[in-house]
DNA sequence: CTGCATCCGATAGGATACTG
DNA sequence: CAGTATCCTATCGGATGCAG
């Protein structure tokens, strides 16, 4: 989520997903059909990955080209604009690797498990 | 949410969560009590404002100080950790100020209500 | 003032089965 | 292959009220 940066709290590009993140990673290097992000995302459900995608081609990050004919091949890619929240992508998971340990730590020093 | 960074899905650092990242932001400045954070953060509940400190202070990125005595006085404020995430998400913010635009104009694109 | 307890509604995410 | 349809559950955020 990214809401509050600007002072206001819109549910902003339904970054707070929880499949949206590792979608964009499948997709970094180049279109993927639906059935080869199923797998890279272990046990997403078509349904969610279908809800995933559509949320996020309605706010330009990929883009969605079906070739007609059969077997169906529907491919999906980011947009421009969907490679720039890599940028901002990378920082966030640059810090979560750097902090992990201390998250952790800080975990179970308060739930000695 | 930072989950898939690093291949894990933990539900990491309750950043997915509403409030988080505006709490942040309210916190960034220097120490703040309970009740001055009910009021920037508009009309977050004293519940959930509970929750998103505990979670929080959980993982170790805000510390909880309590003044004992009449009226009881607490305070909050980030600690290096918690100031550390400043930084990427400074960057997410950057990204959402220059391309909140471009996403907008994307959804009225697919939904020209 | 600072928070905890309880209840509630909305929604996100998921399991399973079916279709063009 | 690429979805859709239905149902289910967990969790989140919130309202309200009470307590130290």
């Amino acid at each position: 989520m990214f809401a509050g940066c600007d002072g206001s709290h819109a549910p902003l590009f339904r970054v707070g997903g929880k499949w949206t993140w590792r979608l964009i990673r499948c997709l970094e290097d180049g279109p993927r059909r639906f059935s080869e992000l199923l797998v890279p995302l272990r046990y997403i459900t078509p349904k969610v990955l279908t809800e995933t995608l559509r949320a996020m081609e309605r706010d330009g990050l990929v883009a969605r080209s079906a070739h007609p004919g059969m077997p169906p091949r529907v491919e999906y890619e980011l947009t421009p604009l969907g490679h720039s929240l890599l940028d901002p992508m990378n920082a966030c998971c640059t810090w979560a690797a750097a902090h992990l340990p201390a998250v952790l730590a800080a975990r179970e020093a308060h739930e000695p498990a």
